[in-house]
RNA sequence: GCCGGAGUGGCGGAAUUGGCAGACGCGCGCGACUCAAAAUCGCGAGUCCUAUGGACGUGUGGGUUCGAUUCCCACCUCCGGCACCA
């Protein structure tokens, strides 16, 4: 570095190096500072850093950082997510072991992480497949079974036919319903399976108060959730059997003509008539043959099969037709409905397939309506008709309670006790069996005798054997292997077998945030004298794509935790801010097939660490995201060339130095951090980057005319580094050596604005004419709204547009605008 | 179908409380330096016109207002989520 130019090359591995040797990111209890935690996803370890991984992680980086400058303790730790398929599928793929697959990405991921000069306390580095890691999510799953939240059910399942594994319903995307992971498209299977009971929590996930999470994330949320409010309605079968419905228009129930049950309904099976029993088992085989897509295709006609069975109609005693048919679904509400054709365009078509009666039981006021003459259902206000006590009371489109028919009935089925106010809600229980090898065992133990056995806590944790051949069969590894599964009934100590199966990854990922304050701990997951420091997590950034994934499964996670007294509060993580993606320049998402992957690495070696942070945060909105541009990152790259210049080059001449330019210099700097630090406060990097420009521009302009070496010029230089330190940590920290000033940076006070210095005494005051920009005007700052108006009027420019009209009205706004109506 | 979000120069984007549209940057043009190039520095540019001036201009059409990228209504396009959900 003889040459005194900028060498981000030489200047970055030095400072990574030092601050890594002094612990300058260790963060550490210390209740005389207020803590701050800051959390960034972390990666799964798929064997690159990709571009991806900087943009969430560096602008998170620096908001933590700037946190810390404000005074803040922070900790801002990083591990790995690394139990997974991939490493699987690269085991099958190129016969290496998933284990060393995965540690060696974390390996070179972890060296390409410190290139990016980011204040990770790598002390505090969690791996989930390490076992000390994996034995608290064994623990985990086992308090959850203790308290109920674990069970194990039969039912049809979603098969990732590719991945050969069950998945959750999360894990199923699109209207195509294919593997989140792989994109193939799922198959149903009837399997035994464990499930959480996150149902038990949809109520409470529905309520965000307190936390400042998106919009987006909430209404993502809410809608998966999918909660409708409505009644269950028990109607019986001419053999006394009950049937349960759920309906959201309990005030419809007069008009129910009909019933449909799921084919694969319990019940289907006794209501059956002897006359109907070959017409339903044909229809039934057809239903499972079909695919879910086709199934749940919304412009599919409607089919279905009569039962032979009557039920009846609670409300009028009036005996109705049961039916089954695919339009209703097992899985939702009670798999069965009372079919209201005349209010419900579903039933409408298919009363009208199968010649069933329509009957109105809501109409407008002054329609003679009946059901034979309707042409589609009428799921609209209106009053009530044919339903006996009720008629003549409004019904509104108000959905639950808000709508006074459905409250009136509702009440009035309660007294009856013929149903009740219920409330339905789309979420499904959490299906976390994976028939897969990498991944946490579920710490189960099958016993002939004493059934489903948990392994005692001080066995765990139940480790993954090495030894293990991988074949995609679609049973589960860990069952083929000769000796593992074969163990002693912890009750009756007769040979039983562990189960096989492994947790889903994202079990692993739900209390990733607790193990970081004590990975080494080994009393328990989290050492509670850290958790009760550090917890909750005040700012946690990543991926939308989480949204209906991680995201609920870890709110899930510490509600259940909270409930059983090893957490506290409602929520884990306070603040939730998500970075859009970085795509490819062909504005597609960057694969390696479509062949458009930047490389950070490249990027580093070019351009710095420093000058891809920045490009990074100035190109786009954070949230939002957008197109690399192999061009556009030359403009950070240069700005930073200019402040190296601008500080390690001294100044003109230095004439006549102006003490106004001085004021300026102090007043641009002030107004510069004022800004600077609200965006730092708010997630807006690309407008920090852009400001730190503009004050570059000036302080050029500004040493020009012989600012430098001055009083103003020595804080604003100290400022600016400040300002940019978050932002570019290294290049900040070698200038403010330059510059003199004491290691470090990172640890210095964010300053303050001087709200007296950032005033300006002079503004350019805009006239309008009708609201036409045609003048503008230097005045004093703090002119008095007569004199504002006065001036604008004395303009000769201003005279000439008003061609003599007196002015109707002059409005002066905001002290710097003045608006002539004539 | 329902629920969100977005639409601003050639490009990425800015405009914080309804008050100068296009900050900052990329790219482009012209110039300086150079034998030349790169780098660097300086200057220029929304569009159009009858050009020291003016008209138009933030997806489209309306509205509110002295004044609208910003608020309201309708529509178009794109993106995302949910969807035979009873």
């Amino acid at each position: 570095m003889t040459d005194n130019h900028y060498h981000p090359g030489e200047i970055e591995p030095k400072w990574q190096a030092k601050w890594e040797a002094d612990g300058l990111y260790h963060a550490d209890i210390d209740e005389s500072r207020p803590k701050f935690y800051a959390l960034t996803m972390l990666p799964y370890p798929s064997g690159d850093l990709h571009m991806g991984h900087w943009f969430a992680m560096t602008p998170s980086d620096a908001r933590a950082r700037f946190k810390r400058m404000q005074g803040y303790n922070v900790l801002f730790p990083m591990g790995f997510d690394a139990f997974g398929l991939p490493a699987e599928n690269a085991a099958i793929k190129r016969n290496i072991h998933p284990k060393e697959w995965t540690y060696r990405n974390i390996e070179n991921m972890r060296a390409q992480m410190k290139t990016m000069g980011a204040m990770f306390d790598w002390r505090r580095e969690a791996v989930s497949a390490d076992p000390e890691y994996y034995k608290w999510t064994q623990w985990f799953f086992l308090q959850l079974f203790k308290h109920g939240m674990a069970y194990r059910k039969r039912a049809a399942v979603d098969w990732c036919p590719t991945d050969n594994t069950t998945l959750a319903r999360e894990q199923v995307v699109g209207e195509d319903r294919v593997c989140e992971r792989c994109g193939t498209p799922v198959i149903k299977k009837e399997l035994e399976q464990w499930f959480f009971k996150i149902t038990d929590y949809a109520e409470e996930l529905l309520y965000f108060e307190g936390i400042d999470w998106p919009e987006r994330v909430q209404t993502l949320q809410t809608n998966w959730i999918g909660r409708s409010e409505g009644a269950r309605v028990f109607f019986k079968t001419e053999g006394g059997d009950s049937i349960g419905v759920f309906t959201t228009r309990p005030d419809t129930l007069w008009g129910a003509t009909f019933m449909v049950l799921a084919p694969e309904h319990p019940l289907v099976e006794k209501i059956t008539t002897e006359e109907q029993r070959a017409a339903v088992e044909e229809y039934k085989f057809a239903a499972t043959r079909q695919s879910d897509i086709e199934r749940e295709a919304t412009d599919k006609e409607k089919t279905g099969v009569f039962t032979g069975g009557y039920a009846v109609n609670p409300v009028n005693g009036e005996r109705i037709p049961v039916w089954i048919a695919d339009y209703v679904l097992l899985t939702y509400g009670t798999g069965a409905i009372m079919a209201v054709p005349a209010h419900d365009q579903r039933d409408f078509e298919f009363a009208r397939k199968y010649g069933l009666e329509v009957r109105v039981v809501i109409r407008p006021e002054g329609e003679a309506w009946e059901g034979a003459d309707l042409e589609a259902a009428w799921p609209h206000e209106g009053v009530m008709v044919n339903s006996g006590p009720f008629d003549g009371t409004p019904a509104t489109e108000a959905k639950g309670g808000a709508n006074p028919a459905i409250k009136a009935v509702t009440e009035w089925l309660e007294k009856q006790k013929f149903g009740e106010a219920s409330v339905n809600y789309r979420l499904r229980d959490w299906l976390i069996s994976r028939q897969r090898y990498w991944g946490a065992p579920i710490p189960m133990i099958h016993c002939k005798t004493c059934g489903i056995v948990a392994v005692p806590e001080d066995q765990l944790p139940v480790l993954l054997p090495d030894d293990i051949e991988w074949k995609p069969t679609g049973e589960s590894p860990l069952k083929l292997h000769a000796t593992w599964k074969t163990v002693p009934c912890p009750v009756c100590d007769e040979p039983a077998e562990r189960d096989t199966d492994t947790m889903d990854t994202f079990m692993c990922s739900s209390w990733y945030h607790l193990r970081y304050l004590s990975p080494q701990y080994a009393e328990g997951p989290v050492d509670m004298k850290e958790y009760n420091y550090w917890m909750p997590v005040d700012t946690y950034t990543g991926g939308i794509e989480h949204a209906t994934m991680h995201l609920i499964y870890t709110r899930f996670f510490h509600k259940a935790l909270r409930d059983m007294g090893i957490a506290e509060g409602p929520e884990p993580m306070l603040q939730l801010r998500n970075q859009g993606s970085v795509l490819g320049e062909d504005s597609a998402k960057m694969s390696k097939s479509k062949g458009n992957v930047v490389s950070p690495d490249e990027l580093v070696a070019q351009y710095g660490a420093d000058a891809v942070r920045a490009y990074l945060m100035f190109f786009t909105r954070w949230n939002v995201g957008g197109p690399w541009s192999s061009q556009g990152i030359e403009g950070p790259s240069r700005w930073l060339r200019r402040v190296w210049a601008l500080f390690t080059e001294p100044g003109g001449p230095g004439n006549t130095v102006q003490m106004a330019m001085l004021k300026d210099v102090r007043r641009r700097v002030h107004q510069t951090l004022k800004q600077v630090t609200r965006d730092y406060e708010q997630f807006e990097f690309n407008t920090i980057i852009s400001s730190l420009m503009e004050l570059t521009n000036d302080l050029y302009r500004f040493k020009e005319e012989g600012a430098y070496g001055t009083t103003q010029w020595r804080e604003a230089q100290e400022i600016f580094l400040q300002m940019m330190a978050p932002a570019a940590p290294h290049i900040a920290e070698e200038l403010w050596g330059r510059i003199g000033k004491p290691y470090s940076i990172h640890t210095s006070q964010w300053p303050k604005v001087d709200e007296e210095a950032a005033k300006v005494d002079e503004i350019e005051l805009v006239v309008q004419v009708n609201g036409k920009l045609r003048d503008k005007l230097m005045v004093a700052a703090g002119t008095s709204e007569e004199d504002l108006k006065a001036a604008a009027l004395a303009s000769e420019t201003v005279q000439k547009f008003l061609e003599g009209k007196e002015p109707k009205k002059v409005i002066v706004a905001g002290g710097a605008l003045v608006n002539i109506v004539v």
